[in-house]
DNA sequence: TTGACGTATGCCGATATCGGTATATGATTG
DNA sequence: CAATCATATACCGATATCGGCATACGTCAA
């Protein structure tokens, strides 16, 4: 089954160094393919089918401009991923208490050696 | 190359629907693995390969405890996530506004056929 | 229409994923 | 120690990924 494909799932999507570098860039501007490629020192077809996944996924979007076709940016669906993880705010705190008590727990484990 | 190793990003350990949902259930209480998967209904030794991808990006810690082997949240991780797409918040609203534009391009396009 | 530019797709190889089953490893109790 | 319970790992098959190259498709201008 493999994993679930990234052109169906916004967490697979970003799940990719390079396609979240293409939106970090597209927050700045509209970009054309090639440009995009340039700048992010990947080839012309590369940029091409990350595009295409973020596209998929609604997290970009494109239009035509003379030439060239345009990305942008249409970032709603990060939203959904900013929320789920801010549904684990209150224990980035608590992590530590709790991380507290596994080391605790370690020393013990030492002693009882 | 295909994709970077779960194994060594936060992103994509989330990535996968069953390691969220294991996160959001350790939320709640540190939970044995045999627990885990029958609660989430999965296989012991596939719980068991999701836990491991998720101690291993340190989104997960594990204790001992008498016979078993105490699995809890350490959302630390999960925060990098959480800021990276909270630095697209502006755009949820803006994207609205482009979408608009968008569609109004959509439009003209049409009216050009 | 032809040519030039811009972009997308097809195909391939190498690799990693995920799920399942069987089995090994570990820990506890009698 | 042996038996039992808990957990991890190995191996496999099916599939999807990503990157690169070649090439098809699209669009504009002369």
């Amino acid at each position: 089954m493999a994993r679930a494909a990234t052109t169906s799932d916004v967490f697979n999507a970003i799940a990719e160094q390079q396609r979240r570098e293409i939106l970090v860039l597209l927050r700045a501007r509209e970009v054309p393919v090639t440009e995009l490629a340039q700048e992010l020192g990947m080839t012309q077809p590369g940029a091409s089918k990350h595009l295409r996944v973020l596209r998929e996924v609604g997290l970009v979007r494109d239009r035509k401009a003379g030439k060239h076709r345009l990305y942008g940016l249409d970032a709603r669906g990060l939203r959904p991923v900013h929320e789920w993880t801010g549904g684990f705010e209150q224990f980035w705190n608590e992590s530590f208490d709790r991380l507290d008590a596994y080391v605790q727990d370690l020393k013990q484990e030492r002693q009882e050696e």
